[in-house]
DNA sequence: TTACATGCAAACTCTTTGCCACCAG
DNA sequence: CTGGTGGCAAAGAGTTTGCATGTAA
């Protein structure tokens, strides 16, 4: 794997946040420091590295696909209002479930846990819940950079 | 909501089968009994049905969505080399993780397992163990009917 | 009768890819 | 040098939607 300025600069931001970003996110933020790379090469280079190991793929919602710089064990709670995925710190036992996997014959490669809710901000105060779907929608308006 | 033949068929489909079904899947079957519905109304009805509450919409993998006509409470396992998702009965106590996500301030409203694995299929005896891309790739192609 | 559902096709979003110039090693 | 990479734009997969027609209640 070559060592390009658009791979470091597409690491560098996935490594930046905390807030798991999609490739449009990446996109905009790695366009601040090289205002002509394409959404292509950053596809590309977000692919590489989670192949590389130096990033995580994550599926978050039934959207686009977001990316995680954090390599360690843990598990996510994602809003259902705006889509943001917060890291949890509590580690997961899933001995068992892992265990009723190999029962079925299936060998245990890992695991994902999801948390869905509602964080503070897109908590109901007023009668404007988000349905399942319209929350769904909305998640890539409000991505808070 | 409207007591239609498609609905029905659609509702059927998903329920007649443990394999959680795609939408294309749901549409080559419902297309045995209703040969001229369209994969437009195979989509409005999951998604109709999904917010109904009578089916449940899952995120397997980063490809296309699946439906699960199981609504009791329980966790998955996916093969990573076809895509195939399968049920797993072991009920998982989430407890830290929802009572982690309110101390974050997020008001829980579910949360889902996912173990990754191989499939005894799918399992290499050979070298052709597919990558974590291309595995996903061949997912949709093989999806056991 | 009429509001909701269907079929069809076009539109949309997200992601991948083909092509050729280009540059890191 | 040269094969991996970048930019660009077109293609793909999956899903949604507009519109005219059809139909359940």
């Amino acid at each position: 794997m070559r060592n390009t300025r658009q791979r470091e600069v597409v690491l560098e931001a996935v490594r930046a946040t905390m807030e798991h970003p999609t490739a449009e996110w990446v996109f905009r933020r790695a366009r601040r420091r090289i205002p002509n790379i394409s959404l292509g090469t950053v596809y590309r280079n977000l692919k590489q590295l989670a192949e590389a190991g130096l990033i995580r793929e994550i599926q978050a919602g039934s959207q686009a696909l977001r990316f995680d710089g954090n390599l360690g064990p843990h598990h996510h709670v994602r809003c259902v209002g705006c889509g943001r995925v917060n890291d949890l710190e509590v580690p997961l036992d899933t001995r068992r479930e892992q265990a009723a996997a190999r029962a079925m014959d299936f060998q245990v490669l890992g695991h994902h846990v999801e948390v869905q809710g509602l964080c503070p901000a897109c908590r109901p105060g007023r009668a404007d819940r988000p349905t399942s779907s319209e929350g769904a929608m909305s998640a890539r308006q409000r991505t808070h950079e």
